[in-house]
RNA sequence: GCGGGCGUGGCGGAACUGGUCUACGCGCCGGCUUUAGGAGCCGGUGGCCGAAAGGCCUUGGGGGUUCGAGUCCCUCCGCCCGCACCA
């Protein structure tokens, strides 16, 4: 009794949370709370929690207990995002089933959690990869292929040689793969997509109706990547053939004096198929990304002996093919303006082709290509026009001839979804040779996941290995059918689960309409930035596309989003190999829940990464040991009713409530929320004595240490609730968040600067509230300023209330 | 290269709409307490000069706006993050 012990005090409460219930919220109607749906993503729990989970769940934490405080109805829910390759690597090293090493892991992280004390709704917690949920994740893989979202089809796509499976665009960073790093490469195959980019333009316009941090805003937009142009179709007279390009300057188009294919195109070889080209194509075709790729690369590329026809002259332009034109993006052909592009200006200088410059005004188009505005030159009947204008008159003009017309592009791809690995999803998909690809009957859903012996990939799917699995009837036919051995990608499983939280027992649907609307869209999402990309724009698309189905009411998921910065000890990123790592389980054993939480927050602002020093932590186990033995040592009185003069202590308490308030509930500013009531702590300390001493000091000292209690249950809250019940016996987490008092708020007199010529030259007292006439007698009465006033003509007296007065003087 | 962010003590980091720069913590120094402690408590701590009072300087460098700039503007340097031959 006589030393803070988080051993014993947080079982305690932890106990009771679970024992009541206390987190859980109901999905009947009736509390008229205004609801706040706050979320952190989902972890992927393989082996422990990690320290970026401690941080994520403090920060959510404190947040979902902030708002319950503050009238709201709060679901505050978890699970866990099962499916995926560490699991199945795992089991190809050790035999183990992905499934027992997952859930043994599941377990170990819900263990922790509960050892942290987060105010989880355990009612609504699940796994994606239960039969339970993935049966709804099949479930809108059928919806989705109904809307003709969700389609099949043969296509060059990015395949991991280690992993042996395909991977979607996004997966691929840098050319290699996302998860192992090994180079990809690319293969024609047959596989099942979601239909993102039908949504391109919905995601990028939603993008101003939702409160995200501006960084990944900008990185969503980039990554769908639109652009305004117009699609011109060049002729080549020899072949017969239309070749459409897309270019975002059709202003440009009379500088266009060649065409430049990439080496994928197909036509390339119909073109020309001598040994020069071959090779060339062949040698691009098996140099990979990391120097097709590289910057300011010296191109290459070998005319192909063709002209095609420009159709705004009329005029024949020679044909490349060159490595620096990409199949993926556009339409695998350019038009090259050598005079307004560089890529296409540094060609023409390395093949000694014209340049022509038909935006006049720019620099000296020979030495370097220009991208300024200007008049139109050299273009025939535009000439003369600003090119801005002459833009949309040739879109015209070219659309009213059949020659091309106005078109968007966009960088995004549609989702390749299959994945050739055994521990994910299995699509709802049957193969008949009479009836094709049969969607599997919602009666018949789950398509559960048969046990294997072999989870080793081998260029095809492990599932293919469970015959008795795989050979089935056909639901439309009755024949012999045989299932689909891919298995989804596990961002399909991340991308609703958030749905799944509003109505997690339903049995019958996936949710029920009315639950949904009722708690959608999360209020609050909370997660690193890893995910800016990936989850977050499916997380979107699958929200769209549900809304579309009717089955949800909001197009958007995540109406406010924070990402949190990365965690790192002693200025370094935490690694196995660096051996650096902090585990949570140890710090949480060695000095508590509480500590471990508040150190983690206050560290730095969340959004930055925090540096976690073994020193830093004690100054906060110090801390909370000092609050814990101010109210254990309090003399009794009534901490609700502070009587008398306020004393200091009052004041710094309402200070605190002022200052956590704010930064808790607008600025995220967690640290700085901490540290105001580490203040209010030792401002407590410093005068509990004298305080003690009078009777209306005793109220006033066990408000103080009650409100420090209660200030700090987000980020502590077992000490919080602790020293908030020795307090005043009751709970805290049943008490309204306190409200500061403005009158409290500033004393009764101020420190008041005064300067000459924004020069400190006095400090005065003055009353709290003195107008702004007042002070400036008051500065001016001063005999220091009189001093050096003397003999200075005043020019103006500046006086802002509360603060200073400053004098200039000539 | 393009877009975004940042630069504050020995360290992590505070500073709301321009208004006492360095809150809070670590570390360090001094003291108290303890059988002892790497435990606890109290006090001090931006730099330079000074016994002190006090003075001068200080938010990456330079310039500007302002009575007043960490904060706003220009410029340079450095770091971080995204995008990167996207036509």
């Amino acid at each position: 009794m006589d030393r803070y012990d988080p051993k014993t005090i947080e079982p305690r409460w932890q106990k009771v949370w679970a024992d009541e219930h206390t987190w859980e919220v109901s999905n009947e109607p009736g509390d008229e709370r205004p609801k706040a749906y706050v979320l952190e993503m989902l972890p992927y729990p393989s082996g422990e929690p990690h320290i970026g989970h401690l941080k994520v769940y403090s920060v959510g934490d404190a947040i979902a207990h902030h708002r319950r405080r503050t009238g709201h109805r709060v679901l505050h829910p978890m699970g866990y995002d099962a499916f995926g390759l560490p699991a199945e690597n795992h089991a190809i090293r050790t035999g183990q089933h992905p499934r027992e090493s997952t859930e043994a892991s599941i377990a170990e992280f819900r263990k922790q959690f509960r050892e942290w004390g987060i105010s989880i709704d355990w009612s609504r917690e699940f796994g994606t990869h239960e039969p339970s949920y993935y049966r709804w994740t099949q479930w809108i893989f059928l919806r989705l292929l109904e809307k003709g979202l969700a389609y099949r089809k043969e296509a060059a796509v990015k395949w991991c040689p280690k992993d042996a499976t395909v991977l979607a665009n996004e997966q691929v960073i840098d050319g290699r793969c996302e998860r192992c790093g090994t180079e990809v490469e690319v293969r024609q195959l047959t596989q099942w997509f979601f239909a993102i980019t039908e949504y391109a333009d919905a995601l990028l316009d939603d993008l101003a109706t939702i409160d995200w941090p501006s960084h990944v805003v900008t990185m969503q937009r980039n990554w769908i990547g639109r652009s305004e142009g117009a699609e011109v179709v060049f002729r080549c007279e020899e072949l017969g053939t239309d070749y459409p390009v897309f270019t975002t300057r059709p202003d440009t188009l009379f500088g266009a004096t060649f065409f430049v294919m990439a080496p994928e195109h197909p036509d390339v070889l119909r073109m020309n198929d001598s040994p020069e080209v071959r090779d060339y194509v062949n040698h691009a075709l098996t140099s990979q990304a990391e120097d097709r790729g590289a910057e300011n690369r010296e191109k290459t590329g070998v005319p192909l002996g063709r002209t095609v026809t420009n159709p705004v002259n009329g005029e024949e332009i020679p044909v490349f093919v060159a490595d620096y034109v990409l199949m993926e993006y556009g339409t695998g052909a350019i038009m090259a303006v050598p005079a307004h592009d560089e890529r296409d200006h540094a060609f023409a200088v390395k093949f000694g082709l014209p340049i022509r410059e038909v935006i006049g005004g720019g620099e000296d188009v020979q030495a370097q290509a220009s991208t300024a505005d200007g008049p139109m030159v050299n273009s025939g009947q535009f000439d003369g026009i600003g090119n801005r204008e002459a833009f949309g008159q040739i879109v015209d003009w070219l659309q009213s001839e059949g020659k091309g017309e106005a078109t968007v592009n966009y960088r995004l791809r549609d989702w390749l979804v299959s994945r050739q690995r055994y521990w994910g999803c299995p699509i709802p998909i049957i193969y008949c040779d009479i009836c094709g690809a049969v969607p599997v009957p919602e009666d018949q859903l789950p398509v559960e996941l048969p046990d294997v012996q072999d989870y080793a990939p081998k260029g095809k799917s492990p599932l293919a290995a469970a015959e008795d699995w795989v050979a089935t009837t056909c639901p439309s036919c009755g024949g012999a059918g045989r299932r689909e051995t891919d298995t989804m990608d596990t961002f399909v499983d991340s991308s609703w689960y958030f749905l799944r939280y509003c109505d997690a027992s339903n049995e019958t649907a996936p949710w029920d309409r009315d639950v949904l609307d009722a708690w959608m869209p999360v209020d609050q999402y909370i997660g690193g930035v890893e995910h800016a990309i990936l989850h977050l724009m499916y997380a979107r698309f699958f929200t769209k596309a549900l809304a579309d189905l009717d089955l949800v009411g909001v197009r958007e998921p995540f109406a406010r989003l924070f990402t949190q910065g990365m965690v790192t000890r002693d200025g370094a990123k935490m690694s196995k190999s660096k051996g650096n790592v902090v585990s949570p389980g140890a710090i949480v054993g060695e000095h508590g829940a509480d500590t471990a939480r508040c150190y983690i927050l206050y560290v730095g602002h969340p959004a930055e990464g925090g540096d976690w020093s073994d020193d830093g932590i004690e100054g906060i186990h110090r801390f909370l040991a000092r609050l814990w033995r101010a109210a254990a040592e309090a003399p009794a009185g009534d901490a609700d009713n502070p009587a008398g003069e306020p004393t200091a202590v009052l004041r710094k308490a309402h200070w605190a409530i002022d200052k956590v308030s704010r930064d808790l509930g607008e600025r995220f500013a967690t640290h700085t929320s901490i540290a105001a009531v580490i203040e209010l702590v030792n401002e407590i300390y410093k005068g509990r004595d004298e305080m003690s001493a009078m009777p209306e000091g005793v109220s006033q000292l066990r408000f103080a240490i009650a409100t420090a209690g209660s200030l700090l249950f987000p980020f502590a809250p077992h000490l919080g609730a602790e020293v908030y019940e020795l307090m005043t016996g009751r709970r805290v987490w049943e008490e309204p968040w306190p409200v500061a008092d403005p009158a409290l708020l500033e004393s009764d007199s101020f420190e008041l600067i005064v300067q000459i010529g924004g020069k400190l030259r006095d400090r005065i007292r003055a009353p709290a509230g003195a107008s702004k006439d007042e002070l400036e007698q008051l500065a001016m009465g001063s005999e220091k300023i009189k001093a050096q006033l003397e003999g200075k003509e005043i020019v103006k007296v500046v006086v802002v209330p509360g603060k200073l007065v400053n004098v200039v003087a000539r």
